[in-house]
This record gives structure tokens, C-alpha cells and sequence, in this order.
DNA sequence: ACCAGTTTTTACCATATGGTAAATGATGTC
DNA sequence: GACATCATTTACCATATGGTAAAAACTGGT
């Protein structure tokens, strides 16, 4: 839980009774390798905060095919919160790469803290905000050939390479899972 | 200035006084084509919101080339908010891709505001939110070949494929100049 | 109207990536 | 430990896109 106060903290001043209020709301949750944490169709929910493990972000073409939009390892706020703030229905699913620990708010608590804790309505949009230049700063960039983009993927998330599918990196990378193989054997 | 205060009214609740008091603290800028609004290596010190005119946020990358980044339409904001907020150089330009008219709020005006509206912090954090939102949705899906990101890009912005220069909207494709034009042949 | 400079199109070949298929390697279950 | 299942690698050819170069079409200034 320690991981989720630190987060906070580095974004905005709370002290310690407020972060009890905080801690009070939330719940553990453990999601076996694959099992969804919201899945599309459906209006999200809750918020969760990644304390071990990998999640992703995914959706089906309308091909069919499976594509990772997004990566999302420990210390980071895990939600589609477009569709959660709305209240409208996702259109990918949160999946768990491996095994994984959650902490949850559910969408009430979330937003009920604004009303007992001056200043959170400002650290939920500061956590939000932090979320998604995260996403953009370690999403592939379009301009840059397959294997430029698979080593910059290395360099963002160095643990993954190992523990996730070659194809849930291979469709994040935008190329299909046999050239992705081929660049893995022409950088070594 | 209706425009900025429909955007402001679709976002957060705000009475006649403050949205006047808003007003006050802003001017206009008239930027001409590839005039820059903010610069790479520079701190940003103010936050745009485009009232006429197509902005973009570019860069060059390590072989020397010029990457477009984001197109920024009439009614959204232009800044770079990471480095705004945290006083850090930017790494971007955002430059006027056509004559553009802009409504500016320097720094101190932007955050004093805070000070004097209640809810501004609110307001303000979900206009930089929406913007985030925007911007991905509309960016090209890395996983679509070029002639579906070239289309979706139709899509997202009809009126400008004629208004900006071609090379401008091949690198935010990834794709090179050549390419586009053939596929834009292809289409036809 | 002309010219210089820029942007866009076209052409040609080289190359990276995709598609299909099969072989190899890993993993979990009984 | 044997087996079925799934993930990864390899191979082959097809194709989209890149690179270089030149031609054509615009654009703005005089």
C-alpha cells in the first residue's frame, strides 16, 4: 500500500489522516495471468493502481485481430477513464500479462473523497494527467522503423521483454509477431 | 472569446463574474504561418487556445528530419503542458501551420486564476484532460497500413488535408512524402 | 506575365515488412 | 514422462513503403 501513498504524495500535499481516509476506500485485488479487469462493451467501473505485475490495454480490429494499445506496470493508474468519467461503455479491455496485484476504488469512493478531502479532486486529475503523458511518452513512434521502435521499447520497459508474449509486443509495436522475431534475431 | 467561454461552460460550472474575470486575463495573438507559439529548448511560458487557423507540434529527430507530432484545430488548447507546469524546456515547436488567431494566457495569469475562481484548478485540469484525450484519439493507429491512417486522417480533420502542406502530414502518418502522394493517387 | 523557389507528383529500383506455412520449442495436465 | 496445446522461430515469396532523382505543378514577388 506503501506504493500508492508515495504516489500520491510526490503529486500533492496530504497528510496522514487524509491518506488513511484514502487507504480506507480501497481493496486488493489479485488477477490471475489473462483475467480482465474491465472489458469492452462495458461501462468501467473502478480505478485500479498496479502494485505487481503487467497489465495492457487491448482491442479487436475489425479485422479480428488483437492489438495492444498500451502497456501499464506497477505504480500507475490502470482505467480506460474517458468511459469512466462519462460513464460510457469501454471499447478495450484491461487484461492482466501476468499475474497481478490491484488497488481499487470503486467509482463512488473515487469520486466521494473530492467531498472529504480538500485538494483531491486536484490529485485525481494530476494522477489522470501523469497516466497519460506516461502512455504517450512510451508509445511507438510512427516515423521510426520496426526495430528502432522495438529497442526504444526495451529501453521503456526493460523488465517486460521476458515476461510478456511476443505478440501482445509485436501488435503494441504495430508489426506482426514473425518480423518481430526476425528483428529479435538480427539485434543479438 | 464566445469560443473559449463555450469551451469553459461544456467543461465546469462558472458564473458571468468569473468567466468575465477569465476574459480579462487573456489577449490575443495573431500568429502567421510557420510563426512558432512556443520552441524547442525554450520553457514554455503560456497556454494557447486556438481560435482560427491549424497549429502543429513538431521536432526533429536524430537523422535531421522534421516529425510532425499533433495537429491543433480551432477550439482546442496549444501548449506544452508537461514543461508548462514544470518549468522545463520543451522539446517540441508548435508552430502555426496556417495564419492563425490564438487566445494567450501567460503563466501567472493562468495559475493566479486558481487563486481568484473557485473551481478553476478543476476547470483547468480537465481542458488539459480532454486535450490529452483528443490528441489520442486522433492520433494514427500504428497497426493500420498507410492508407488507413491517411483516411482515418480524413476523418479526423476533413478540412484540413487542403490547407497543409502534404510533407507536414506524411511524417505525422510515418510515412514519407512520396508514399502519400501515391497513396492519395490510389485513392481517386 | 515572368521568374525563382517551393511543393507535389511520377518513375525506378531497393528493402523492410506482411502473409502463408511449416518446424521447432516451451508449458501445463494427466 | 508422454501428450496436447500454445508460443516462437524460420523459410519462402508477395507487396507496401523507402530512397534517389527528375519532372510537373503551384506560389509569390517583381
Amino acid at each position: 500500500m506503501q506504493e500508492l501513498t508515495d504516489y500520491i504524495l510526490q503529486i500533492g500535499n496530504i497528510n496522514k489522516q487524509q491518506i488513511e481516509l484514502v487507504e480506507s476506500k480501497t481493496a486488493i485485488l489479485d488477477l490471475k495471468k489473462d483475467a480482465y479487469f474491465s472489458e469492452a462493451g462495458l461501462i468501467p467501473k473502478r480505478v485500479g493502481f498496479v502494485l505487481e505485475g503487467v497489465m495492457r490495454g487491448c482491442y479487436y480490429n475489425n479485422k479480428g485481430e488483437e492489438i495492444t494499445r498500451c502497456f501499464i506496470g506497477k505504480g500507475n493508474l490502470v482505467v480506460d477513464y474517458p468511459n469512466f468519467e462519462a460513464n460510457t461503455a469501454s471499447s478495450e479491455y484491461l487484461q492482466a500479462c501476468t499475474d497481478c496485484k490491484i488497488i481499487v476504488f470503486s467509482k463512488t469512493d473515487w469520486e466521494e473523497l473530492s467531498n472529504t478531502i480538500v485538494g483531491w479532486d486536484v490529485i485525481k486529475n494530476k494522477m489522470v494527467q501523469q497516466c497519460l503523458y506516461q502512455k504517450s511518452r512510451k508509445s511507438p513512434v510512427i516515423s521510426q522503423d520496426a526495430t528502432t521502435r522495438y529497442l526504444a521499447f526495451l529501453k521503456n520497459y526493460p523488465s517486460f521483454a521476458n515476461r510478456i508474449p511476443l505478440a501482445y509486443i509485436a501488435s503494441f509495436l504495430g508489426v506482426t509477431q514473425q518480423s518481430l522475431s526476425r528483428i529479435r534475431k538480427n539485434i543479438r
